[in-house]
DNA sequence: TGTACATCAGTGAACGCGCGTTCACTGATGTAC
DNA sequence: TGTACATCAGTGAACGCGCGTTCACTGATGTAC
């Protein structure tokens, strides 16, 4: 009960500070799998500071939470990034991509829903929103989209809509399953590689001419 | 400015204000598009009463939000079922049951969202995946399912899954599509309809036999 | 037909809570001379 | 090498707020006699 004793940050130290904030609120979002848990009172205990001293290094709660966003899709960028090592086969790439990220969403399903379920307020949803534009996984789905295109054996009707409406669908499909894994993990739900590797075998032939 | 003024009600009609309390929280679940904006006081001043009084017909907070869901659900069945009126030809059916879908969770993001996007507490999270599982739509989502692999025009090593899995396949697909219209809209989202259309066109031939 | 009374829908005031945020401050750190 | 001083990371106390919930109550309604 007796709180850490913290050494004073030396001068031009102030930013490591803003880094363990920025740890300890990503930490409670996952230990405690609530978003309403990560207050400010609540960060400020956990890196153990007081609560003004977050205001130093964070504007306002929201910009707080923005930035633990903002490092959520980075490692989120990453742990996708890293399902991909080696393969070059569009449609292996798309598997891969896609069983990492459901991986990633069961793992994680708290900055799941902070990357792509939650509600923002109208300044902060315009930011996330780019995040996810800009960010290097939507540029990866569009990519192996455009591969997939460029392989010539997906439907012509589907191929001529461009690689962004194929990236969508593509996402569509397997944010659904990943998405209703998160929220509603007390269904009845059969076994969950086989659902993923169906879904993504339905998302690709659906896509694809006749073999 | 003024608060409306209230007849109270007369006795054995205390029912009515329990009404009148769900369609306020509805109402405000929709007007502000919030689910932070139902609290208790709020409601109670939407129907023009003080906040003790909520109380005599719900429990707590927690009670009257799961009857708003309750409520949602009802409406949700009622407009899928609506889309359905004289299609007989499952695919058709699919494709009818999809569309209606996603037009619902655009008209009623926060509905939509309550209903299939929420966190919920441990306790209430049980009662809301019963009255999914309990719920006409998903009875309607597994019938159909069946009806298709009734066809006999779906793939074998689908088909032997059984109707939960392709179910649940189908409908990942199409909350896939509509979580991401509701949460993400401001994405450079293509065509609307042309994606939905296209979506289910590569969910349904994605389980299918070739031609 | 008139009156005393039980019922019960809704009230008014208050509680304790955790929250985000502010403000004037402290005191160790590093620097200028 | 020693000392006065500016810097600035972090503190302590307090603010006002809206919240869910409680409690003893009021007073119109309907009923029993």
């Amino acid at each position: 009960m007796s709180p850490v004793t913290r050494a004073r940050s030396r001068r031009g130290q102030g930013e490591r500070l803003r880094e363990e904030i920025l740890e300890a609120a990503e930490g409670l979002l996952l230990a405690t799998g609530s978003e309403d848990a990560v207050s400010i009172r609540a960060v400020a205990d956990a890196v153990g500071v007081t609560p003004p001293s977050i205001y130093r290094h964070f504007a306002d709660k929201d910009m707080l939470l923005l930035e633990v966003c903002r490092h959520s899709f980075q490692r989120f960028d990453t742990a996708l990034e890293g399902a991909l090592a080696g393969i070059v086969d569009p449609r292996q790439v798309m598997h891969a991509l896609g069983r990492a990220y459901i991986r990633y969403a069961l793992d994680n399903p708290e900055h799941y829903r902070l990357l792509f379920m939650a509600r923002y307020e109208l300044s902060a949803q315009e930011y996330v929103e780019e995040m996810v534009t800009e960010g290097r996984s939507f540029h990866l789905l569009l990519r192996v989209a455009g591969e997939l295109i460029g392989t010539g054996t997906l439907r012509p009707e589907v191929a001529e809509r461009g690689d962004l409406h194929v990236g969508l669908l593509l996402w569509s499909a397997v944010h659904g399953l990943a998405s209703l894994l998160v929220s509603k993990p007390g269904l009845p739900w059969p076994d969950r590689d086989a659902l993923v590797d169906d879904l993504l075998a339905m998302a690709l032939r659906g896509l694809s001419l006749p073999a």
